[in-house]
DNA sequence: TCCTGTGAACAACTTCACAGCG
DNA sequence: CGCTGTGAAGTTGTTCACAGGA
């Protein structure tokens, strides 16, 4: 069976939905209210889990911490995940703080090609001189790069990455890269939200909703 | 006619690539150029610039100039809009130095709780204290709002906004929110990204591709 | 009775294939 | 002849509606 791409990135936000349920102190919780908290609706919510099993108990709903355990399982990220950052400026080191913060990553390093930000640490985490790359990674084996760093060096950087090991790359600069064979890269793109807020206000009105 | 949501976020993604070959030299483009630099179809493209009117000439392709100001006028940004950044952290910062250097985007201010913060000026754009927003934002009337800033305090600052006319939220942090009436809300999150990344990553040789 | 799990109907989106113009 | 523009076909994703178990 073929699982719609929709679902796998909608499991992340249930997790964290669900998290926030369980800090709350909800030992159960209803599709409905998954669905009400991520502004969609509960059958696809249902839908969603039940490509991967059955999860729920009929009549009742879902064991808060069971559900987790199984999305975790279901993602893989049972297990804390090893992350670097590629470009320590001031996105870079935003991202590292924001990241580490996060209970599934672990942010083993980062780095950049300018000498002066190198050899300090940001919150415990070692800041290395991108020359150290390949070095760090056979040591430290991370799972994902985070890559805040121009477009101009962004096929180098995937394409060296890759023959490091590194299976996925997640780049905030937007550009046609040519994908190596085993590597899964993906963009943010915060221009591009931008501007679908934009359209969307401006047709506010013009269009009958 | 009714125009996919997916349709309007690649004609963003289209304007980033048009701007990249004009900077380039190349007077015309193709369909196939543009699908091959965003990883998609020719037809695809062909079709989401289809929904607006006809800007090609048969047999030749597009006038890159005429392309580029088309797709301003579709999504609204052929003026500069008016971003304000609401959190002055780390990510804030990043985000603010980000923004203001992409040129459909005017940052015209930021803003934080903590008095430290304020009162700066970052990149020649000022800080002030949250509770100067209304007073701003009434001088300043921003287009769209950047939110950098715990989740917590995210219903509140949407429903504020809101009630302050802006009309556009981005925000950082994750969290159900009513949403108020004439106002878009979107997110940014990087965590689900990177989950994405390890399932695809996980799923690689378990399923036959 | 209540809510899950799920085939079937429906809707959204993409690709195909080709007419038609420069 | 080459590439755009576009109905029609095909694919993917969502909602409906209800069977069935706790």
């Amino acid at each position: 069976m073929t699982i719609p791409e929709a679902t796998i990135r909608r499991l992340s936000i249930y997790l964290r939905c669900l998290r926030h349920s369980l800090a709350s102190g909800e030992e159960m919780v209803l599709s409905s209210h998954i669905a009400n908290r991520c502004g969609i609706s509960s059958s696809l919510v249902r839908k969603d889990l039940s490509y991967f099993g059955e999860f729920g108990i009929k009549g009742r709903g879902y064991k808060t911490k069971e559900l987790i355990a199984a999305i975790e399982k279901i993602i893989g990220i049972h297990n804390r995940t090893k992350v670097i950052i590629v470009g320590a400026g001031n996105l870079g080191r935003a991202l590292l703080k924001h990241l580490d913060e996060i209970p599934y990553f672990d942010v083993v390093a980062a780095f950049d090609k300018n000498e002066e930000k190198c050899g300090i640490e940001i919150d415990g985490i070692k800041v290395f001189h991108i020359s150290r790359l390949s070095e760090v990674i056979k040591e430290t084996r991370p799972d994902v790069a985070v890559l805040a760093i121009p477009p101009e060096g962004l096929q180098d950087m995937v394409d060296e990455l890759s023959s490091l090991g590194v299976k996925g790359v997640l780049s905030f600069a937007l550009s046609s890269v040519r994908i190596p064979r085993g590597i899964e890269l993906s963009f943010v793109e915060i221009a591009s939200e931008i501007e679908y807020l934009i359209y969307k206000i401006n047709r506010r009105g013009g269009t009958k909703k």
